[in-house]
DNA sequence: AATTGCACCAACCGCAAAATC
DNA sequence: AGATTTTGCGGTTGGTGCAAT
């Protein structure tokens, strides 16, 4: 026996004829759909309303967009789902004519497989610990050391307010004694484009449209801090500890010569943020 | 040519929230 | 105000078709 709903009489299962597509277009454009349960009868269709609703909202629907998601559509995908986690209908709002469904799909079979490959857990979005190779000293001479550092963003005035954005974007170079700062190769390139102010409850993404996020779920971004280590972020803590406070700490940033902070000036400039550099991670390599 | 394995994704299910009676 | 129906959501799945054997 089918589910309780189309329990009655033989009620169709499974893909949509073109039949039984042109039926609820016909009947829809027509009529409305008012009470989806009576839509079937009404449209002379033998399913049950909740398959005639997923059909017409997930494929027959006049405004969705077909073929594949864009690049940008993609990134708004992982930005959003970094904060929000699997909230696919409410991702899905971030992408006009796309449904909850598409977005769970594309996410499911092709971004986490990405997020994976870049040594990303594709539910926190930090590194995935295989993927953390240990600072390895030898006598005499130093490795070539990469550290991986996340961003925060918070109002100046309200510290505990903040979310952490912990994307590696960024990493050090340090060869003997000049240190110099870069961004990643746009290969491995993971830019936070999820910058955003938090404020009471929402977030606002640049580009995105504020979204709220639920207090639990807030509370476990805002637990994710990356814990202080040593060694080359030793090198960088410097840096943070000579700016005594968040306020500094963005001029101190925006100060460092070959850092590219282009990004991050135009979303932290006009809103009295301020922005700290954690380290994430170090990973080291023999030259 | 036939078989197996697998990735994809449209559609299903159960649950819960919202709406309605 | 409580019961019932309807809607919305997210996890899961099984059919399809492509690729490898």
């Amino acid at each position: 026996m089918g589910h309780h709903c189309c329990s009655k009489q033989k009620v169709k299962r499974g893909l949509w004829s073109p039949e039984e597509d042109d039926k609820l277009i016909k009947h829809i454009t027509t009529h409305g759909h008012g009470c989806w349960s009576s839509v079937p009868k009404l449209a002379g269709l033998q399913r049950c309303g909740k398959s005639c609703r997923l059909r017409w909202i997930n494929y027959l629907r006049p405004d969705l967009k077909r073929g594949s998601f864009t690049e940008q559509e993609e990134r708004i995908i992982i930005d959003v789902h970094r904060i929000l986690g699997n909230r696919w209908a409410q991702i899905a709002k971030h992408l006009p004519g796309r449904t909850d469904n598409e977005v769970k799909n594309f996410w499911n079979s092709c971004i986490k497989k990405k997020l994976i490959a870049q040594g990303l857990d594709p539910n926190t979005h930090n590194l995935l610990s295989s993927h953390k190779t240990k600072l390895i000293h030898s006598h005499g001479h130093l490795h070539q050391t990469t550290s991986v550092f996340s961003i925060s963003i918070s109002h100046a005035n309200d510290a505990n307010n903040f979310v952490d954005m912990k994307t590696p974007f960024a990493y050090l170079t340090s060869s003997q004694s000049s240190m110099e700062m870069e961004t990643l190769p746009s290969s491995s390139l993971n830019i936070p484009s999820g910058f955003g102010i938090l404020d009471e409850n929402c977030l606002w993404n640049t580009g995105l449209e504020p979204f709220e996020i639920e207090p639990t779920r807030r509370e476990m971004l805002q637990q994710q801090q990356p814990e202080q280590e040593k060694v080359c972020e030793g090198e960088i803590g410097n840096r943070v500890n000579e700016s005594n406070g968040a306020q500094n700490m963005e001029t101190s940033m925006m100060e460092s010569s070959n850092f590219d902070f282009d990004f991050v000036e135009s979303a932290l400039m006009p809103c009295g943020m301020y922005c700290s550099v954690s380290p994430m991670d170090q990973l080291a390599w023999d030259c």
